[in-house]
DNA sequence: TTCGGACGGCATGTATACAAAATACACCGT
DNA sequence: ACGGTGTATTTTGTATACATGCCGTCCGAA
């Protein structure tokens, strides 16, 4: 008997996280305006699930700093304040400076303990694999797609350092990333893009400093482009 | 007809928050250890309630990296790693140094454009007291009582600051904070909290260079001492 | 006319019930 | 004896139903 696909409507098998996804997108890319009210019930038919999927990514989105709740009360997608930006871009300064350190430091610890682990392998093969794919963006001209390339690339970076603190932290303020990149990718984007190389290689070289330097710089220039394009004086 | 008192058994007003915290207690306080199996039955149970508030706590426990949660695999406590500790420092010296420049700034806008808002009042006063409430803590010699009343007091910064993104992150991090100050607090309690009066007068001036230093010299205090003490060379 | 309070609609918070998925274990085949 | 597979149990994920609290509106009195 041949085994027909068992899925002709294909099911989702994580509601929650695409939901959240989708809700975040929407808002950093203006389909859903600050302000705005959502309610569970209305996301819920919006997304064709039922209203728990929806709260779960609210409380997610509320953490991250997108929609704000108060209890009994609803949700509201938030402002977003361009002057939390030079704050944020501090944060995230330290906090990618110590993700690459880590990052080069146990590069350098999985290689002089003999064969690097299997999971740190595939990491690895995930970054070079994203490095590559954010490459033929850029060459193509597609910018679009950099933001979300971006931040899994820093994500990747996190992983690699194999503190899950960090990544946690990371990956909270990952979408305030995403948003600040987007609206700067025609600017900085190719440039940004490129930098990338040069961090993933002090890491394969095992050199935290050198690893850390070119991160924060990294980050920092990002701040200074973004400053610089949105001063508010 | 006399209003007698219409709870004769106080229901909880927010469960979730009451499961939350209790169980980030008993994590940082040692009755759950790390590796423990955590299922949101047994939890349900032991709290009194269904499984949904505890669902959501899990869920929180898990973005402040308390608890890892696996899809239908179910949520173990997280091994607490001591490495994390100065990369934590590193991103909390950062956010709050940035915190604290703010509350500065909007502290000297608010006296500049006439009368104090009531919100800030409010938040300011509460601060106030905080810091009797400490002092007197510190005074009469129970410590146990600060690792709360000071991560009480650093999100009280934050709130001054005006920043909800600041403040959000913060929070994020202040489970971890808490924990370390616990580990800690014999050691720099008292002295530690006694600098809490001098970064307030600093803010109460309107003088984010100096808050900002003060703030920073604080964390970075905490940080050394910590390292000092649980240093893994 | 305006201010105060109470009522009703409505959205969230929670509880219960059911479905899907992963792990653990026993059984079978080699 | 050992490895693999199939099943059974356990646990999470989701859907539905009900309770609780807030917001806006309407009514009434000053």
């Amino acid at each position: 008997m041949l085994p027909l696909p068992p899925d002709p409507t294909p099911v989702d098998p994580a509601p929650k996280q695409r939901v959240q996804d989708e809700i975040r997108h929407d808002i950093i890319f203006g389909s859903l305006q600050p302000g705005t009210r959502v309610t569970e019930a209305v996301l819920a038919a919006k997304y064709g699930v039922s209203r728990i999927p929806v709260r779960e990514a609210l409380r997610a989105l509320e953490a991250e700093g997108f929609v704000e709740s108060k209890p009994y009360a609803g949700s509201t997608v938030s402002e977003i304040p361009v002057d939390d930006a030079d704050d944020l871009f501090s944060v995230r300064e330290a906090l990618e400076a110590a993700t690459a350190r880590r990052a080069a430091r146990r590069a350098a610890a999985q290689f002089s303990a003999g064969e690097p682990s299997a999971e740190w392998w595939k990491a690895r093969r995930s970054l070079a694999d994203l490095l590559d794919v954010g490459d033929k963006a850029v060459a193509e001209g597609n910018l679009q797609s950099l933001p979300e390339l971006n931040i899994r690339f820093h994500l990747g970076i996190a992983d690699l350092s194999g503190s899950a603190s960090l990544t946690a932290l990371l990956r909270q303020i990952s979408g305030k990333i995403e948003w600040l990149y987007a609206t700067d990718v025609d600017n900085r984007g190719k440039q940004s893009w490129s930098e990338h190389r040069s961090i993933m290689a002090a890491i394969d070289a095992g050199n935290p400093a050198e690893a850390e330097r070119l991160m924060a710089g990294h980050v920092h220039q990002s701040r200074v482009g973004y400053l610089d394009r949105f001063a508010t004086p």
